[in-house]
Parts: C-alpha cells; structure tokens; sequence
DNA sequence: TTAGGGTTAG
C-alpha cells in the first residue's frame, strides 16, 4: 500500500497522522509529528492517540511522549479519556511503567474504559502480577469491570504457575454472569485454560458455553493442538462438522497442524481440500506444506511450495526441515541456497532447519560453512539451539574431540540441548567416558528430563555395564522419574489408531499378537537376532522389570497391524512420539525384506523409510 | 479497553 497523499489544509493532519499509522509508517508519523511540532502549529486532540502509537514503536521516543504528555496537559485535552488511554499504553509499551502509575494516580476518578486500557497494557506488557494487582485495586476502589477489562486481563495468563490466578479470574466471571452471557468472555477463558496447559479446565468452559461461536471452537481445537492432545482435536473436528459448522481457515490451520503430529495424511488431504475456497492464505499453506512433509509425503510437500504465488522466509524454512527430517540434507542445503538467492533473508530459525538437515544426513563440512556464515553475512549471533546442533552434526560424525571445543569456546553457558547432543552422540560411538561427563552436566541443567537418564541407561546397556545401568535406575526412582510412555500411531481409513506397549487394549489385539509371532519366526528365519542387551543388563538388576523392557514396543503392534489391514505394495506409515528403539529399527528393516513393503516411521527426531532391508538414516539418527 | 491460526533443535 501506498502512503497516503499529505494533507494541503491543518484541520486533516490528525487524520493523514491516522492512516500513517494504521499502515504501520511509525517512522514517517513520526517525522510528520515532529514537523507539525517544530513549525508551531496548533494541534486538535485527535492528532495525540496517532502521535503515542508511532512513539510507542521505539524505546527511543519516550522523551518524545513526555513532550505529548505536557502538550495534553497544558491544553487540557488530559481530560478526554481517549487521550488518557493513549497515554498509558505509550507508556506501558515503552517499560516507563513509573510514569504510567503517576499518570494513572492523578486522574480523579477512572472511567472503566481507562482502567480496562491500563490493565490490557500491562498484561501485554509487563509481568502478570503487574495487571493482577491492578484487576484487585479496581474490584477494592473502581468502577465494576466489563468483559473488555476481562479480555484485557485473561491473555496474560499464560503459564502454569498463572493457573490458580487463572481459576479465581473464571469465578469472577461466573459470579457476575459474564461466562454465560458473553462468548467473547468465553472463548478467551479456553484459550488463557490451554495457555496454562488446562485442556480440561478449557474443555469444561467451552462445554459450559451457551452461545457457541466459530471462535470458541477454533480456540478449542487449538487448545488440544498445543498441549499435545492432537488425537482429541480431530475427534472434537469431526464432531463440528457433523453438526454443521463451517469451518473456516483458522479451523483448518489447527487441524493441519493436528494431522502433522498424529501423521493422519488422510485426514490432511481432506482438510487440504477444504482449503481451497480460502487461497491464497499463507499461514494456510505454510500448514499444508508442513503436514505432507510430516506426515511422509515430501513431494506433496513440495507441489504444494511451488504452486505458492508468496513464499515467506517460514515457507522455505518449513520445507527445509522436512527435507532435512527424511534425510535429504543436500535438498535442504539445495533450497536454503536457492532462498537466499531469492533474496529472502534467512533468519535463526531458517538456520537451525539447515543446520539440522546436514546433522541428519552427515554433511559436516556443509554445516561448518552455515554455522560460520551466520555470523559473516547476515550478523545473527549463535544462540543455543544453534550449537545444539553443531554439536549434534561433529558428534554423529565421530568428531567427538571437536564437538568438546566448541562446547568450551561457546560464549553463553550451554544449556541442557547442547550437552544432550554431546550423549546423543556418546550413544552412537559408545563411549561411556565422555557420556558420563555429558549426562553430569544435563543432570545438574535439566534434572527431571527424563529423556537423558534412559539414553545414558541404554548407552551403559550396550556397554554391557550393569552396574552403571543400576545406578541410574536407583538414580530415577530416587528423584521420582518415569520414562514417559512409548506411542505409535497410524491412520487406517482416515482413523487414527494409537498403540502403547505391551497394549492389549486394541479391539483386534488377539489377532494382532498372532501376526506378530508369525511374523517374528519369519525375520529369524532371514537372520534377524533380537537385541536384548537392554533388558539384560537390567536382569539380576530389576528382575522385575526385565520383562517390561523385553516387551513388545508400540512401534512393532503399530507395524503389524499397518501390515494385516493394507495391501500388497501400499506403503506403511507409522508416528512414533519417542525415538524408535534400536532393536525395533533392525526388526522393521528385516521385515521390509520378508513381507516386500515399504515401511516409513517417523520418530520423535527424524523420519525412517524402509525398505528393501535397509533404512534411509544410515545410521545418523 | 475487546476472544481463535503457521516454521526449527534435543
């Protein structure tokens, strides 16, 4: 969009001030402001909620906005509530919270309007207690708060520890009736519910609400999606579309996204065409994108990228990482070159998906070379994640020494990622020296992640060194830990089936089992051996949790059954929310032989495709 | 003053 032409006559400079800064030109309202000021012209009120707008856009501008503040006092424009609220979100905005109170001290009596604008500032702004403690000022010495206070107030919360602030909020609500007579009020309960990792709290008020909207649903959906709860958005989807609701693009964006976890394609191709009506729309396709590269499908993935008229610097990073997740690092590398030669800059994140991609495929000069250019060419300063990887990409390659000195050479403390990495890689190469130093340090960083304790559990497993394995089983037990549980899913007839370990829970499960001992027999026939040194290491150990570890995983009920409800030549799609267990891996390869299919399974790290008794990782995973 | 959405690592 253009600038809008200047104004020839005074009385429309608030205005043309307006339309500069509803097109977000902050730095030319500003030049206008200062204009409008040097020459000494008189100014009407309206030019003042403008002029803090294009102020608040930069920590720099505050004494300018005091300025503005004593012109609003001298010409008592201070009066008008409107002046008032630009005022104190200025201020809010720029951190000058000390003048915020002041100003908010000396008006004589706040309307709820300028109580509602200063809590919204804060609660976007500041900490959550800033915007609480000013909610409970208003309910002991102000006016009654409306739904627009609650709306102000509810986005800040945002974290667990906000949950029972977020519940004592809720009853407020439904003291003064608001929860039932404003949907708004609602649907913003649902979303602060799931913020706070609640989807049962969430769930009750969206049950609750009378008068439904697309919103509410929507903020539904999305609450499942972002607490890991994929499996019951589709359900909660699909009961939507069954009673009629139309869905709409940001309806479709969360069940993209829940497809993408679940790896449920089928569902996905559905929802893609539903899309259709609402294109071009970029989160939309960058969603798509996302969801055939994640759920195994890269050359949908990547129809759909060329087809796209705009593609941001988040489209090309997105099919960077799913070429990078399927092993296809030169591909990766390929496109990230190919964007910045269409002059898209890249950005942190685009690195750590090229980054990552080499890891995956073993390209360590490639990644070198990236890791070095980010801060030659385009000034961005490694962060953590950024070392995570390299660390990941010199340890898989064998390269141990150096991953060590670029862990001393970091200039910021390496956090719980980067040492995790360093196991990883101790895991690969087997040597329980260094993973023991790694897993000293991520146990002192990250002491209840769980993740960290298994791998050096296993890395000692297959070191055959029993003892080491006892020791961190005692060491979990003592700080209350528990491997989380291992899931598998897998989309027969776009329904999502999900398996746990040792599951007898499946309807088909007797005929399951069967299948799997059949199948068994005939892997050992080719050769296949089972790895049992996990569950042998722990025997005489945890005698009783021998047979835990030795039992069936999900990933091989989930491939079993893939295989007893699908065709000759169709191809098997398995989700895994851990990583794929090494003896689990070497079973799928065998059976790829014996039962001529291909079988892909994606893991907690990247993606696995099988075949022919082979796996396309080659071991970097 | 005013509710819902997309990308990365381990």
């Amino acid at each position: 969009m253009n600038p809008p032409t200047e104004p020839s006559n005074r009385s429309s400079w608030s205005s043309y001030l307006q339309s500069l800064t509803s097109q977000g030109l902050f730095v030319d309202a500003l030049q206008l402001c200062r204009r409008i000021h040097l020459l000494d012209l008189p100014l009407d009120r309206f030019v003042l909620p403008p002029a803090l707008k294009a102020c608040s856009s930069s920590p720099s501008n505050l004494p300018f906005s005091l300025q503005l503040h004593a012109y609003a006092h001298k010409t008592s424009y201070l009066s008008f509530t409107f002046v008032i609220t630009s005022l104190l979100s200025a201020y809010v905005k720029l951190a000058a919270f000390k003048s915020a109170y002041k100003l908010f001290d000396e008006i004589p009596q706040p309307t709820v309007v300028a109580w509602s604008a200063f809590i919204a500032g804060l609660a976007r702004n500041a900490p959550f207690a800033h915007s609480l403690s000013l909610f409970k000022l208003m309910r002991v010495c102000g006016p009654d708060f409306n739904s627009a206070t609650m709306l102000g107030l509810l986005p800040a919360c945002t974290q667990q520890a906000h949950l029972c602030s977020l519940m004592a909020l809720h009853t407020c609500n439904v003291k003064v009736g608001m929860q039932v007579s404003e949907p708004s009020v609602s649907n913003c309960l649902v979303t602060a519910y799931a913020k706070c990792g609640n989807t049962a709290l969430a769930r009750q008020v969206f049950d609750e609400t009378l008068e439904r909207d697309l919103v509410g649903w929507n903020a539904m959906l999305s609450a499942y999606c972002q607490n890991g709860e994929a499996h019951r958005a589709l359900e909660l989807y699909q009961e939507m579309v069954a009673i009629g609701v139309e869905p709409d693009s940001v309806t479709l964006v969360c069940v993209l996204s829940a497809c993408t976890h679940l790896g449920a394609i089928a569902t996905g191709l559905e929802a893609h065409e539903r899309t259709k009506r609402f294109m071009p729309n970029l989160p939309l396709s960058n969603a798509i994108v996302n969801m055939y590269a994640r759920c195994g499908d890269l050359s949908m993935a990547r129809a759909h990228f060329d087809e796209m008229s705009i593609r941001t610097v988040v489209t090309w990073t997105t099919l960077i990482s799913g070429y990078g997740a399927h092993g296809h690092g030169a591909e990766g590398a390929y496109l990230f070159d190919a964007m910045v030669v269409g002059n898209i800059r890249p950005d942190a994140t685009a690195f750590v998906a090229v980054l990552s991609a080499c890891s995956h495929a073993g390209l360590v000069d490639k990644a070198l070379a990236y890791f070095a250019s980010m801060k030659q060419n385009y000034m961005i300063e490694p962060r953590l994640e950024h070392y995570a990887c390299m660390v990941d990409v010199l340890g898989r390659a064998g390269r141990l020494d150096e991953a060590i000195a670029l862990i001393e050479a970091m200039r910021v403390e390496p956090d719980g990622a980067v040492w995790g990495a360093l196991l990883g890689a101790c895991r690969i190469h087997l040597n329980v020296r260094l993973a023991e130093k790694a897993a000293n340090q991520v146990f002192q960083i990250e002491p209840n992640n769980v993740g960290y304790y298994v791998l050096l559990s296993n890395i000692y497993a297959s070191a055959k060194d029993h003892r080491g394995v006892a020791k961190i089983r005692a060491l979990m037990r003592e700080r209350g830990l528990k491997k989380p549980p291992g899931l598998s899913y897998i989309e027969l007839e776009r329904r999502v089936h999900v398996f746990m370990a040792d599951d007898h829970s499946h309807p088909r499960s007797e005929a399951i089992y069967k299948e799997l001992e059949r199948l068994e027999k005939a892997l050992e026939e080719v050769g296949y051996v089972r790895d049992t040194s996990v569950a042998d290491a722990l025997f005489g150990v945890e005698e009783e949790r021998r047979g835990e570890v030795l039992g069936v995983h999900s990933e091989r009920l989930a491939v079993v059954f893939g295989l007893m409800c699908t065709g000759m030549g169709e191809r098997i799609v398995v989700i895994k929310n851990l990583r794929v267990c090494g003896d689990c891996h070497e079973m799928i390869k065998f059976t790829t032989m014996v039962a001529s299919r291909e079988i892909v399974v994606r893991d907690a790290t990247r993606f696995h495709h099988f075949k022919q008794g082979a796996c396309s990782c080659r071991g970097y995973w």
